[in-house]
RNA sequence: GCACCCGUAGCUCAGUGGAUAGAGCAGCGGAUUUCUAAUCCGCCGGUCGCAGGUUCGAAUCCUGCCGGGUGCGCCA
């Protein structure tokens, strides 16, 4: 339970209020108005608040002076952060981010994209804030998939296929390989012994290998391209394959590892609560072991082997204050195994690490979203339906435009649709996918945000002569100003938020409702009809709004237009 | 079986100890000689799955139950 200095509930309130009194009081065995009345007395807001006002059981609440604001207004300008700067006494902390996750020689999907919108929103506004952000994407180009794919490869590759669309021949290749080792026991004994030969250097095996790696770099860079994502890193897991063995020697050496079944496995330690304890599980009624395998019974290496040494490395490389990896729900027991591991193993490290998980991405069958043949849905697909329809829309609203312009304007809408209909939902909600929803120019979506934007930004060219200096006196005049302002102000609070628990949607939320309180303000307040100190303050409203909007917009990796 | 998550308005979702539970969509009623109406204003709509408990205060925390999803030794 914490003392919180929070947005009032109710407008009716003031701006601000906080409970702090009632907390306090419990702890003090006070009353909680009569403790309240003692804070007020001996608060001083001079020049920032008006005078406090006591509420229901006892809430303080305060109401912010009108020059307090149009300072703020002033300050607000002036500051290229927005107000959103980490404070000067606050250290910056170290993060290193974990998303994305690519497999080497299969199409990016829909499975994708949360782990890397996610990712990357957490990452600009870790950054945006002032912490030191290392990004890495911790590609899946090592395993036992590469053993059949070497089979397929040597087998029935179709080069002509290869160099028209490699993906697709790769992908073509894994499937065929799935089937023929369910069915045939030979077929399998090869693909292991392909996968053999790699790990042990094996040339030709080798030079494939690369070439599969070079051919699906190729694909992730056009997608992160579209995207507009980029990377610190992208130390895949094959860049560990070095340090497994001694990662594996070490964990057993530790006594953390033991053998059982002809695999190297990690067991509870029995020091916690059974139902807390990720390597205990319950069946008729009696607590199981549920190890977590480091070396499999064959010798080989699984991810959770790789994970504990890019752990390892990133700790010593990066000297981070806190690891966060970005993955779907379905992989928690596996990050608290991990974890757990880990600290058994350093237990002297400091290290945070942070599993930031979320649900997935659902058709409105409310079953996985997959197309209507029921395949995955393939990212690249899915962004040129995202521009397409998004093109479609502006060409029916604005069909005046000439068409490259409508298609640039197209394609920051569509993509912006799609990453906002992600960062929208609290990240671990499961979430309906819906183009309409997405694309609507109505309620929460990123058109509604680009247009408030546009709207914000038409009123300057519309302005004959030159533009004046945004210099106060600013007056507020009517409550929508006021409201917009407070509103405005409230950036610098809500983007650290963001960060405590990595939920980007209160970023989305937060620049819904400025949307909203812009759009009320500029119903009521007109700009180029008003004169004086008036049209400054409202000219500089219309400023600072679109500053927020395409900031905050920008720190969840959404572009805006400048006409639409 | 056990663990994790979810169950809030007709639909899609916010709200993870504070005041009378909010938004969008849908529905209904208004506003336009436009600063792009791609907007705004208003109305309608809820037993926060159910039952107990904790406390000044619970959608939120605890316990049990019902319903749904996900995960549980050699895939990642």
């Amino acid at each position: 339970m914490e003392a919180r200095l929070a947005p009032a509930a109710d407008a009716r309130f003031g701006d601000y209020q906080t409970n702090a009194a009632m907390l306090l009081a419990k702890k003090l065995g006070k009353n909680p108005r009569v403790f309240a009345a003692e804070l007020m007395a001996a608060f001083d807001g001079t020049g920032l608040v008006l005078e406090p006002e006591m509420a229901g059981p006892g809430f303080i609440n305060f109401r912010l002076r009108p020059e307090a604001l149009t300072a703020r207004l002033e300050g607000l300008l002036a500051d290229e952060k927005l107000g959103a700067a980490r404070p000067q006494g606050m250290a910056a902390r170290r993060l290193v981010i974990d998303f994305s996750g690519p497999n080497v020689a299969k199409a990016m999907h829909v499975g994708h994209i949360r782990s890397t919108i996610l990712g990357d929103a957490v990452a600009r506004i870790a950054r945006w804030v002032g912490h030191v952000v290392v990004t890495d994407n911790h590609i899946g180009d090592w395993g036992t998939q590469f053993g059949m794919l070497l089979v397929a490869w040597k087998e029935s590759l179709d080069r002509e296929a290869l160099a028209a669309d490699p993906l697709a021949e790769m992908e073509r290749l894994y499937k065929e390989m799935t089937a023929r080792c369910a069915a045939d026991p030979v077929v399998r004994e090869a693909a292991k012994a392909e996968l053999v030969k790699l790990q042990a250097g094996d040339v030709e095996n080798l030079g494939i290998w690369k070439e599969m790696i070079r051919l699906s770099q190729t694909q992730f860079q056009a997608i992160y391209g579209r995207l507009g994502i980029e990377f610190d890193h992208m130390l895949g897991e094959s860049f560990y394959n070095p340090w497994l063995g001694e990662t594996v020697d070490a964990l057993a050496a530790a006594g953390i590892a033991r053998e059982s079944e002809g695999a190297l496995c990690v067991f509870s330690d029995r020091t916690g609560p059974e139902k807390d304890d990720p390597f205990l599980v319950s069946r008729d009624g009696q607590w199981h072991d549920n190890p977590s395998l480091v070396r499999k019974a064959d010798g080989g290496f699984n991810y959770t082997t790789t994970d504990l040494a890019t752990l390892v490395y990133r700790q010593r490389e990066f000297t981070p204050d806190q690891i966060v990896y970005v993955t779907d729900g379905r992989q928690q027991l596996h990050f608290r195994q991990l974890f757990a591991i880990f600290r058994r193993w350093y237990p002297e490290a400091g290290v945070q690490l942070s599993h930031v998980w979320f649900g997935a991405i659902l058709g409105d069958d409310g079953r996985p979203f997959k197309t209507r043949s029921g395949e995955t849905v393939k990212l690249a697909d899915l962004l040129d339906e995202a521009e397409e329809r998004a093109f479609a829309l502006v060409t029916e609203k604005n069909p005046g435009l000439p068409e490259s312009e409508r298609r640039d304007i197209a394609r920051i809408i569509g993509l912006g649709a799609v990453k906002y209909a992600d960062l929208l939902p609290n990240r671990q909600s499961d979430y309906i996918f819906s183009w309409d929803k997405m694309l609507s120019f109505q309620g929460n979506t990123a058109p509604y945000l680009q247009y408030s934007y546009v709207r914000a930004r038409s009123i300057f060219r519309k302005l004959e002569g030159e533009i004046p200096s945004l210099q106060g006196p600013f007056v507020l005049t009517d409550p929508a100003e006021r409201a917009l302002l407070l509103q405005l102000s409230r950036f610098a609070e809500e983007v650290p938020r963001v960060l405590e628990d990595f939920r980007p949607n209160l970023l989305s939320n937060y620049l819904f409702e400025t949307a909203t309180s812009f759009h009320s303000f500029f119903e009521a307040c007109p700009v180029l009809r008003s004169e004086g100190e008036a049209k400054i303050t409202r000219l500089a409203l219309c400023e600072l709004t679109s500053r927020v909007i395409q900031q905050g917009l920008g720190l969840l990796g959404i572009n805006v237009p400048e006409k639409m």
